[in-house]
RNA sequence: GACCCCGUAGCUCAGCAGGAUAGAGCGCAGGAUUCCUAAUCCUGAGGCCAUGAGUUCGAAUCUCAUCGGGGUCACCA
């Protein structure tokens, strides 16, 4: 139950009785939020400001014939119109009392709105070269893609969470030239890496694992002979190495979509090519020198290239290079044409900032290679800073300067890695600092958040244990005298908890998870106050063996609040602990 | 030179399909603990929403310039 959408759907319906002339498009402008200001009511709506200029009407007169509307209703205390023409609703008591009665029925699906109707959606995410570890660079995008793929699977989406694995171009040749000299290395060779090969650790169990199984056999064939061995099996390693990183990140895919299955005569990236070189989307032609960028290996020549122009990129693309190959965003136009025909109409990909200049031609591809049907959404994450207390933080063993994956988590743990990067939107640079996030205190949201699900366990167990004779399992609770929490804490509190279905349907919308993380925040904040209260007022105290039946009502107030604690920690990945330790 | 992102309190950041008096945490100044976890709470000070114009009933939010920070810029992935 979204009361807010209730609202501005009765809203919606009162302006087109009154005004049959208005448009569905101007009335679906009106909307219903929550007033910043608590003087102005429970709901506030802009409608009649919103409506008076193309009726040509004041808008205070609309305002009051609206507000006359809903004079009558059941649930309204009260409605005003106030400023410029706005309508502040003031909500019948019992509207907030069926509220949290919802949450106690609906429970794992309270804020479950239904927006994606089993629509298909592919999020692509992380997508890392499989040339090593991840890094902490791969890890923003991961817990965001993963995090966002969550949230539209709980609005409604057949999500499909996608790795496209970049297993074809040269550095995976590069890959398997350094992991035949950890062969090498491995048959008792003193070798040297050279400069421009992979020198990481992570290639000796490789190079070990390939004498293991060819002993010397490899060791005097050409090259040509052995490279698709050794890339088959360094590549099938590197990526056990990438799942086993994302896995202790709390992240899955669904598909590994490997770039090698696009190439080869025949394959998709000819066919696509052909499919728009019919449309008129290929052709032969020059490019122009670009400006300010190093330039001394231009070379002006005649190359195939993709019409991106026409869907609004700045200039064409070149689809094959001077070596006669594909380049990368060949294969990836037959890709994302390869989605396009597995059913997919909507498309999200999560890139790194270094990827900022490659957005608009790949929206270009997009279009193109569903002819206008498919839409795609590119989120950018920006770099994460890692600090220590301030400082720069390097900590890096096993591969250079990297910072890797896997340290991070083992030095700050899943949930506090995930929940600082979903506590930032994904578009704006962020400081990641290490002492910060190992700490529990309050400016530590993660833990606050942590805490305040905590303490809901930790009510529930207090009110066991004290008052035995009670009952406070699911069932009696959901029969809970609801009416008694009458008192301006206690309505505060459920006001907090109507809003967790609007912000989910908001954060879906705009594909921004990181307003589910704030959301916590401001909810934790709610119940950690409403606590507090009781240190004054004892009859604010969840546990009140004075009074019985106010104390049933309030462990349902703290079920439904752990409830919607849980459920957004969910979407997040990240766990509910019933205690602290 | 072009394009993309960012510029909001001393610091780190929310708010942006236009809405009423711009928010939170940290830090700073005070206060609360025989009482459900003080891992918490309460009060206060702190702002020309980078700058300038425009759009309109109304702009932190939309448009355009300018300044500042970051990123990217044929064939790499």
């Amino acid at each position: 139950m979204d009361i807010f959408a209730d609202f501005a759907a009765r809203v919606a319906a009162a302006l087109k009785t009154l005004y049959p002339e208005a448009s569905d498009e101007l009335i679906a402008r009106a909307v219903v939020e929550p007033p910043r200001d608590p003087g102005h009511g429970d709901l506030s709506s802009n409608a009649a400001m919103v409506v008076a200029k193309p009726l040509g009407k004041n808008p205070r007169e609309i305002a009051v014939a609206l507000a006359a509307h809903f004079k009558e209703a059941a649930d309204v205390e009260s409605v005003e119109v106030a400023g410029p023409g706005f309508l502040n609703f003031r909500l019948d008591e019992p509207v907030w009392h069926r509220v949290l009665k919802s949450i106690d029925v609906l429970g794992n699906d309270f804020g479950k709105i239904d927006l994606g109707r089993g629509e298909k959606v592919n999020v692509e995410y992380v997508s890392a070269n499989p040339t090593g570890p991840m890094h902490v660079g791969h890890t923003r995008g991961a817990v965001f893609g993963d995090a966002l793929a969550s949230l539209l699977a709980y609005t409604g989406y057949d999500v499909t969470r996608e790795y496209y694995i970049n297993d074809a171009g040269g550095q995976v040749d590069v890959l398997a030239q350094s992991a035949f000299l950890r062969y090498r290395q491995a048959l008792g060779e003193v070798v040297e890496i050279p400069k421009g090969l992979y020198p990481g650790d992570y290639l000796i169990p490789v190079g070990e694992h390939l004498a293991e199984q060819y002993a010397g056999t490899l060791r005097w064939k050409p090259e040509a002979e052995w490279l698709p061995i050794v890339k088959d099996r360094v590549l099938s390693m590197m990526m056990d190495l990438v799942r086993t990183d994302l896995a202790n990140l709390g992240v899955a895919h669904d598909v590994f979509f490997s770039e090698r299955q696009l190439h080869g005569q025949g394959g998709d990236i000819d066919t696509t090519l052909d499919w728009l070189r019919e449309k008129g989307l290929v052709y032969q032609g020059r490019l122009d020198r670009p400006k300010g960028a190093t330039d001394q290996d231009w070379e002006d020549r005649e190359q195939t290239l993709f019409r991106a122009t026409q869907y609004g990129d700045d200039i064409d693309r070149p689809l094959v290079k001077s070596d006669g190959s594909y380049t990368y965003f060949a294969a990836d136009i037959a890709y994302h044409r390869n989605k396009y025909l597995r059913g997919f109409k909507h498309m999200i990909n999560v890139l790194g900032a270094d990827h900022s200049g490659y957005v608009s031609r790949l929206k270009a591809a997009v279009k193109a290679v569903s002819d206008g049907e498919a839409d795609i959404d590119v989120k950018i994450c920006q770099l994460v800073r890692l600090l220590k207390n301030g400082e720069p933080f390097k900590m890096s063993k096993r591969s250079g300067d990297l910072v890797l994956l896997s340290d991070l988590v083992g030095e700050v743990g899943v949930d506090a890695t995930r929940f600082m990067l979903l506590y930032r939107r994904n578009d704006a640079a962020m400081d990641f600092d290490f002492a910060l996030v190992k700490e529990q205190t309050r400016d530590n949201p993660v833990f606050y958040v942590q805490y305040a699900h905590a303490r809901t366990c930790s009510v529930l167990r207090m009110a066991e244990s004290e008052l035995p004779a009670l009952d406070f399992s699911r069932e009696e609770l959901s029969i809970a005298p609801l009416e008694l929490l009458v008192s301006p804490a206690d309505l505060e509190l459920i006001k907090v908890l109507a809003q967790w279905p609007r912000t989910v349907a908001a954060a879906a919308l705009a594909h921004e998870p990181h307003r589910i993380a704030f959301y916590l925040y401001e909810l934790a904040g709610a119940f950690h106050s409403f606590w507090a209260k009781g240190k004054e007022d004892k009859t604010l105290r969840f546990v009140n063996p004075e009074d019985l039946k106010l104390t049933v009502a309030r462990l349902a107030l703290v079920g439904a609040v752990r409830q919607v604690l849980v459920n957004g920690l969910t979407v997040l990945g990240v766990s509910a602990p019933d205690e602290l330790s």
